[in-house]
This record gives structure tokens, C-alpha cells and sequence, in this order.
DNA sequence: CGTTAGCACTCGGAAGTGATGAGTGCTAAG
DNA sequence: CTTAGCACTCATCACTTCCGAGTGCTAACG
């Protein structure tokens, strides 16, 4: 596929992607003769600006005005001409010198990630959490409501802290459920999640348990609490950002990217998505079925424990986005926020 | 003050503020005549509407358009003109379908509040979650991250979770920490945070606990736990609503909105100052020094829990807003929510 | 004396005009 | 295959004109 393009073509597109990320204005064949010295005249770089509009790489607006990268035109750029470099020790610590808070917790720590995402990007930053499931088991606690309601709260080994609630038809003294607590803190402390979905499974079929009525009533608990997804809030921080971004003086598109902020849903799914990959994920405009974020691109990469991944953290913004500076970015970012993470444990 | 209107000219000002709420368009002369039959002619309206201008109730943005009226304006008629309705028992029981929702959080039931709040009035949506400090403590659990570093949970009656880190110079083992929530939980439980602080102080002055070593960590670090503020949380919801408002299509405007909602400082300065009076509170633009939300005004009432206010919930919306129509909703809703904190008690 | 009709005046916004220039595609020469 | 040349297109901008809504003032009216 990626044969189509010979290496004048291929300069060419790289040419005009990099200027219309620069500018955000249509790039013409004059422009990209005077900007990068190819040695070629405007007419043949006219001539290959025409083939690559043939194949969908860039479109002109209208008929005199110069080119524009289609998605397909940046997914190209993005996966075979973008060359992403390091970052220089000076951007690192200036990433690094928005982590110097001390006292803070799990939640301030990944929301300040996205701070520190929408500030050196000056796009808007977005992380997920952990989803529970993705975590390791610290401690429980039942609380009674009322009848038949009990709070749940969960604290993984991180530090991060989940409550819920449930409806249950025990009727329990808050004695037995401390009771209860105690017994699961020591039993399955230090073990994933899914380890402890898989042991109550086995323990709840060997009914070994049943004659045991609290610890039966513990599994019981467990398992209810344990029962949905958990976590994988969402994190939206610097979406003014885009504001300063030409694209969004359309209004309606603006509504439309404020909305889709607000739902989420379609975030987390992106997001979800990107956590099974493995590290740097570049997701551009209405590529497989997200119209909503038409015109944007979500780069992303995820964070992890030593046990693996556990959240994903990213930025958004124009697919005009400035990929060689912004990936290496959120990589780091990424990598210093699993560092971060397991020092809490220390 | 308000002596300086007579009847006519109060009823011409009504008229102006509500058809330019209706309209977001500069209201005129015969514009006023015809939709309102004061039995007066477009004439005798200009008159009045001259003094009004003077006396700083409304201006003309240029020399040909209508009148609007300024933030003085409004301010006299929400104060003294405007009557507000009760809600019909239709609009209640559509605030009251948005809560049919079980097994929620406290956290997920304000902000759910909020989202009602917003695709009410079609406005948007802010709510504070209670300070800490207002709230009745319930349950307390120390966790150790690592050396030096603790975790706090506390619960408040009302189930609502919060947590933070301390950092402490005391080395204590986990055993001993749970003895320390344990006694703790026992002591304080139904307390409020006041009563406990106020206690905590007496009991360190009385130095009778100094003998028992446990109990003297104790008191230090629950001290240590409630020195400063938690919580006050705001909730913004349905932000974008807010942009179909005519007013904002002017971007620089709206830019500076997103930011101060970004930054929320300002509008936990505002809600904290709500909390302070009671009842239903509008804040009109900029009146009292804030800038940043010139043009737009809040309208808060409290939440509370017998014990009195916890909370404060409200509606943003441009100045230009429908004010006899969202007050009562946000009283209403304010109700609502106070009501079932008390429920989920019991 | 308050009210109103009449009128001249102002000014923003819409619509129309023309000049400008960036950019194109095509053709023919190098 | 590359390039110079050229006719053509079209968005943008500055400028004008026109229209109408709305005003303030004045004089007449009850």
C-alpha cells in the first residue's frame, strides 16, 4: 500500500503535512518549493500535488486555494514519515518539575498528569484511572447504610480509593461486617483483582465455605462488590486549550467536541481501546466510526504497575496536531507516571 | 433607592429585561408598545426609556438599536420586580425522574444533581460538595503507603468518602494504626467535624491522654487529619449548554469562561460565599469584583442536613437569563437533594 | 403639563462591487 | 520527465450603497 508513493511524493506530503500543522492554512505548490529546497520547480511539485490529491492523500477546499492532509494524508505521515526524537533533558524536567507536590493523593497525582499533558502540549490532556479490576487489593471496608444498602470501599495497593454501593439482602451488624472486613483484608491482600474474582469463584464451587456462615457471607459480599466495572473515570483537563486552536472558530464543531467531552463515553471507549495495545497510540479524526471527534486525534499511551498496564493517559487535539512533539510527550509522561506510582508503594 | 421608579417606568423596565430575555435582541421603543399594552405610545415609552438610560438602568448599544439592560438593571428586577412562581407539580416530577436511580454514591448523586440542574434550565450546572467540615463524621481508617506516608479514609454519615494523604513522623505499625481507628471510631462517631476538632484541642490541652501513648497518636493524628479543609469539590456540569447562548458567540468571551470553569477557584470563592446566606442567591456579572464572569450570573441556593447547610448548589447562565424560571428549579432541586442525603440514612 | 405625532438624524448590517492575489490546470517548449 | 508560461478560478478584503430600526427633539394636542 505504502508503495504507491515514491520518494518525491513522499517528501512532498511530508512537506505540505508539517507546513499545514505550522500554519493551519492550505499549502500551495509555491510554498512548499520555497520552504523546503527539493529542487523542483512549483509546476512538477503541482504535478504530484495532483497525483496525491488522486489518492486521497490532500484535498484542496476550494479550487484556489492550496492543499490540506486528508486523514488519510496524516495517518501516512503519522506511520511511515513522522520520525519522533527524544526528548532533550530540558523538557523532561520540565515535565518532571510539575511533579514536585508532595501529599498528594493517587486521584490528584494522574489528574495533575493530565495538568502537566494540556500545559506542555497546550493541547487538552486526558487520563484515565485504573480500572479496579486492573489493580492490586489493599483493604476493604463494609459500612451499613441503611437497611439493606452498605457502602464499599475499596483501597488498592497504589493508595487509590473506590467506594460503592450495594444492595443487599444480609441483614448484618456493622460488627459482623467489620468481622467480614478483617477476614478479607488478611486473606487476599497482595492479590489482583482478578486473582480474587477467580478465588471466590473456587471457593463459593467447593462450598467448602458454607458451613463457615460468615466467611459464606463474606464471599457473598465480595462478589457483589466486586460485581461491575469499577474506576476508568475519565480525566478531562485544559479542554479551553483547544479554544486557541483556528479550527475551533466553527462554532457547531466546538458544541460537538464540548459534548463529546462532557459525555465521556466515547473517551473511555477510546481510551479502552488503547489499553490493550501496547505503547504509543495514535488515534486521527473519524477513523473507525468515532464521528464525534471528527477533525481531531487522540494520541495515547499507557501507564502500568509492575504487574502491567493499568490506565491510559493521552492528549487531543486538532489532527493538525503537532505529532513529533506531542508523542514523545505523553510517552514520557506515561513512563513517569508508573514510575510515580510505584514509588508511593515504596 | 428604589423610589426613584415610578410604576410606569417599573413596568416599562420589566418589560425590556424580559423581552430581551425572551429575545437576547436590544428591545425598542415600539417593540415595547406592541408587546405590552400599557396604553401608552412608543413616544412616551422613548421618554421614559431616556431616564432609564440616565439613572443607569439599561443602555443602547449603539445610537440606533434598542435598549438592554445593564447589570443594575437586572439586579432591580430580580430583586424587586420579578415574581417567582411556584413549580407546577408536572416540572417537579420531572426534576424528581432524574433521580430514580438506585445504588448510588452520594459523589455520583450531587453530581447527577448538577446534570438535572443543567438540562433543566438548559444552563449550566455547578454543585459543591460538602466541606468536610459541615458534615457528621462517621467512620475514619488509617492505611500506611510507605515510611512516613499515611493514608486517610474518612466517611461522613451521609456515606460520603473522602481521603488524603499525611505525611507524619510517627512510625507506627499497621496493628497499631487500627487500634487508633478503632478507638477513634468508637469516640467520635456522630460527632460533627466541629464538635471533634473542638474536642481533640481539649483532650491534647487537658494532657490526661498523655499517659496512654496510644491514645495521645491518636489525637495527633486525627488532628493532623483534619487541619485543613476537604472537599468543596465543584461539579460543573452541562458547560456546554452554555454555548448556545447567543452571547457567546463571541469567542474570547467564552474563552474566558472555560477557564474560570477550568480553574474553579473562583466559583468555589462564589458557592463558599452562597453558603454563607440562606435561601435562594444571584450573583449578577461581575457585581463585587468578579471579572471573569462578566455577563453571565449564578444563581445558588443550599443543600443542607438537619444539622443545617452542607452544600450549595446553582445554574450558570448569561446574565440574560430566565430567571423566573430557573430560581424555582434551583430551590426546588436544593430541596430535593437535602431530602434524599436524609434518605439515604435511612 | 403630560402625552403624542411627526420628522430629521444616526448608525449597524446586508448586499453589491471591484481589485487583489494565491493557487490551479493545461500546454508547449526545454 | 521537467519546467516556464498563461489563462482561469475563487476567496478575501476594502469600499460603497441602501435599508430600516430606533432615537431625540419639537411642536401640537387634550
Amino acid at each position: 500500500m505504502s508503495d504507491e508513493l515514491n520518494e518525491r511524493s513522499r517528501r512532498i506530503l511530508e512537506a505540505i503535512v508539517e507546513d499545514y500543522i505550522g500554519t493551519a492554512e492550505p499549502i500551495g505548490s509555491r510554498a512548499v518549493t520555497r520552504r523546503h529546497h527539493l529542487g523542483l520547480s512549483p509546476a512538477t511539485v503541482r504535478n504530484v500535488m495532483a497525483d496525491l490529491e488522486e489518492m486521497g492523500y490532500i484535498v484542496s477546499p476550494h479550487t484556489s486555494a492550496g492543499r490540506v492532509p486528508t486523514e488519510k494524508g496524516y495517518r501516512f505521515y503519522v506511520d511511515t514519515l513522522l520520525q519522533v526524537g527524544q526528548l532533550d533533558s530540558q523538557q523532561k524536567s520540565r515535565i518532571e518539575d510539575y511533579y514536585r507536590i508532595d501529599g498528594l493523593r493517587v486521584e490528584e497525582r494522574l489528574r495533575e498528569a493530565g495538568k502537566v499533558l494540556s500545559a506542555i502540549s497546550s493541547y487538552t490532556g486526558v487520563v484515565m484511572t485504573p480500572r479496579f479490576n486492573c489493580t492490586v487489593f489493599r483493604h476493604i471496608e463494609f459500612l451499613k447504610l441503611s437497611q439493606g444498602r452498605l457502602l464499599v470501599i475499596f483501597v488498592s495497593r497504589s493508595g487509590m480509593v473506590q467506594n460503592k454501593v450495594i444492595e443487599t439482602d444480609l441483614s448484618l451488624s456493622q460488627a459482623e461486617l467489620e468481622h467480614i472486613s478483617n477476614y478479607l483484608n488478611q486473606t487476599l491482600s497482595g492479590l489482583s483483582i482478578q486473582e480474587i474474582k477467580a478465588k471466590i469463584v473456587r471457593e463459593m464451587a467447593e462450598e467448602k465455605a458454607i458451613y463457615d456462615k460468615l466467611l459464606s457471607r463474606a464471599l457473598e459480599l465480595s462478589q457483589e462488590a466486586m460485581s461491575d466495572e469499577l474506576g476508568g473515570q475519565v480525566y478531562i483537563e485544559g479542554a479551553a486549550n483547544i479554544l486557541e486552536q483556528p479550527e475551533f472558530k466553527d462554532l457547531e464543531r466546538m458544541k460537538r467536541l464540548f459534548r463529546t467531552f462532557e459525555q465521556k463515553s466515547l473517551l473511555v471507549e477510546l481510551l479502552d481501546k488503547s489499553q490493550q495495545a501496547r505503547g504509543v497510540q495514535i488515534f486521527i479524526g473519524s477513523e473507525s466510526e468515532y464521528r464525534e471527534i471528527e477533525g481531531c486525534s487522540l494520541i495515547t499511551a499507557n501507564y502500568s504497575s509492575s504487574r502491567g498496564t493499568i490506565g491510559t493517559l493521552g492528549v487531543i487535539g486538532p489532527s493538525r496536531m503537532n505529532y513529533s512533539q506531542v508523542i514523545p510527550v505523553v510517552d514520557y509522561t506515561a513512563r513517569l507516571v508508573s514510575q510515580i506510582l510505584e514509588n508511593e508503594l515504596e
